[in-house]
DNA sequence: ATTAAATCGGACAAAATTGTCCTAGTTTAT
DNA sequence: ATAAACTAGGACAATTTTGTCCGATTTAAT
């Protein structure tokens, strides 16, 4: 479905995001740590975040990463993936003709379509801020 | 979404039904040429079809591979990709964790098992058959 | 000023996926 | 029998994705 980067990508996010709502910047490796990532890994995944003004890096001493409550509650899902994955979700065709194309559809077309429109309308509508919830109260994991 | 491979033996897949439904065996060759597939690559995902019993594969001169009308009715995608991709699509968690669980899920799994059931239904709900109509009236294609 | 704790960014390495090549074996036709 | 047209399968190569390492830079605290 997405990348392994952009799965970090996600769960760092969230995990960022959760922090920044108690007020508390987080470090690279305390990101890493918590969602279960390859720390160098996680690090380009972050710039690539910071760089698209999803999170946001502080360098220096006591910097790390933070998201503006703002962006919390604005940020969807759809633009994290799209940080990292681009619209290959959007515009790939299931059955990997050059692109999806309604003109000259492949046989799985008309039902793929169907079902990426639900997953676009969910990632379009799921914010950061939505991801948060379950997590303080332990309802939702980022690692196990 | 899928593999290269498994979008390769989807294509493949469909076409050989088709021809099979004309009464014409075809090659590897063929197959790869209207599929716009590597060749010998794509000989190893048809081996793979072949063992699981999806599509027939006749050695020999005059051989090539062809699927039985009863199992172009009967064969649905997701035998189609389980047998190539396994079941990851229905075992994987959207942000990786180690696999999907609804005891301890996910913050997007919520969201997440919704789309993916959508999936496995078109997955489960779409025959072989099904996939071949459009292509002889020019309505679908495998290639572009 | 110096040091320590961070991110940044480039180069590199490992692993997985995708793709190629070649030989062996099988079957049909001549 | 021999040749021709196939598939089977192992070994190998290229590419992409994933992951590592290390030096440079920035900032805060001492
Ligand atoms: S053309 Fe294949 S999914 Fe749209
Ligand atoms: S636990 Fe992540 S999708 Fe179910």
């Amino acid at each position: 479905m997405f990348s392994k980067a952009c799965e970090y990508g996600i769960r760092a996010s969230i995990y960022i995001a959760s922090q920044s709502l108690e007020g508390t910047r987080v470090s690279l490796k305390e990101i890493a740590e918590k969602i279960d990532s390859p720390v160098a890994f996680t690090a380009k995944v972050l710039q690539q975040l910071s760089k698209n003004k999803i999170i946001e890096s502080v360098k220096g001493s006591s910097g790390g990463f933070e998201i503006s409550k703002n962006n919390i509650l604005r940020i969807k899902l759809s633009q994290i993936v799209y940080a990292i994955d681009g619209n290959n979700v959007y515009e790939g065709c299931g059955l990997g003709l050059k692109r999806c194309n309604a003109k000259e559809p492949c046989p799985v077309h008309n039902r793929f379509v169907e079902i990426r429109a639900e997953l676009k309308n969910m990632l379009e509508s799921t914010t950061l801020y939505d991801m948060t919830m379950g997590l303080e109260q332990g309802l939702t994991y980022l690692r196990r």
